[in-house]
DNA sequence: GACAGAACGTTGGCTTTACCAACGTTGGAA
DNA sequence: TTCCAACGTTGGTAAAGCCAACGTTCTGTC
């Protein structure tokens, strides 16, 4: 006869020396953060990095695979595939670069921008539900910390 | 002629609207938290999960399989291949629980304990590698935010 | 100008993490 | 006793991350 609150994480209680440790929660943090973009974003048939590859090129322009892959932290071969994906639905046109005819210029397509202003709304909404447990001035603070280690490394 | 210092992170420069949102900033500091934590333990033969598993036996006790999923939200059939890891180099022993046979209580061995004892000293220096930009306080604030994200999930 | 090496796109493979579905076994409740 | 739930187990899929190798194209150097 448990006495928890009957609901699908019933038992969850990880040890306490796991709850200290940064990595651990930033990884179980980052699980939840995921789980609810992937639901938000399976709504329009996306995966998170497609969001990722297209919210790149609107905002940053035009780029190599190469170049797009360094931006982004994303393989080669990853972006290789996220890609054919994106062109095989029109979001994005894949161009030789006549300058340089070893790259394939990626151009953020009229439908890929549209397609892109409904996902920015589903990433939001996620955004939301994650720190919902959060104050606004908590928000911003848990931002700036987690860009100081990114911007360090 | 790039005038960005040779190192191996070289253009890495992802676009403003991802560096605001929470979910793709705990997904980059996590990935690289496991970066980290996985370069530490390789060094043993061992992988976050096993660290994770053993950590929950120690402190928390013994446990049948289902229960140590759901302390730590691991999926029943993932477990069973963690556990058939550990069990293989000593570290766990399993047995069928007398008093309700469907179940196998997990004990941690005392090669498991002192595997533990590696591994521990092993993460304890990712947690710092990590978190090398951040002063002590932001540490603990960074601590706090986490957990009250997931308290609260 | 020829040559060696680097960068590029591409293909293929492998690992970890995360889920889900189904089976036979065992226990508990009606 | 019967039905359902829980358990361990097996098998499968998908996202993500990372690495190696190939042929093509550029670039720097001799």
């Amino acid at each position: 006869m448990p006495n928890v609150i009957d609901d699908e994480h019933a038992g969850y209680d990880p040890p306490a020396r796991l709850r200290r440790l940064p990595t651990w929660l930033t990884a179980e943090v980052a699980r939840q953060g995921r789980r609810l973009v992937n639901a938000s974003l399976a709504q329009d048939g996306a995966l998170r990095q497609h969001f990722t590859v297209l919210t790149s090129l609107a905002e940053q322009g035009p780029a190599s695979q190469a170049e797009l892959g360094r931006r982004l932290s994303i393989d080669r071969s990853d972006l290789h595939a996220l890609l054919a994906d994106l062109e095989g639905n029109g979001l994005v046109a894949r161009a030789r670069d006549e300058r340089d005819r070893r790259r394939n210029v990626v151009t953020l397509t009229r439908p890929g921008r549209t397609a892109l202003a409904r996902l920015d709304k589903r990433i939001d909404a996620a955004q939301d539900a994650l720190l919902a447990p959060l104050t606004a001035s908590e928000r911003q603070e848990l931002g700036r910390l987690l860009q100081k280690i990114l911007h360090a490394s």
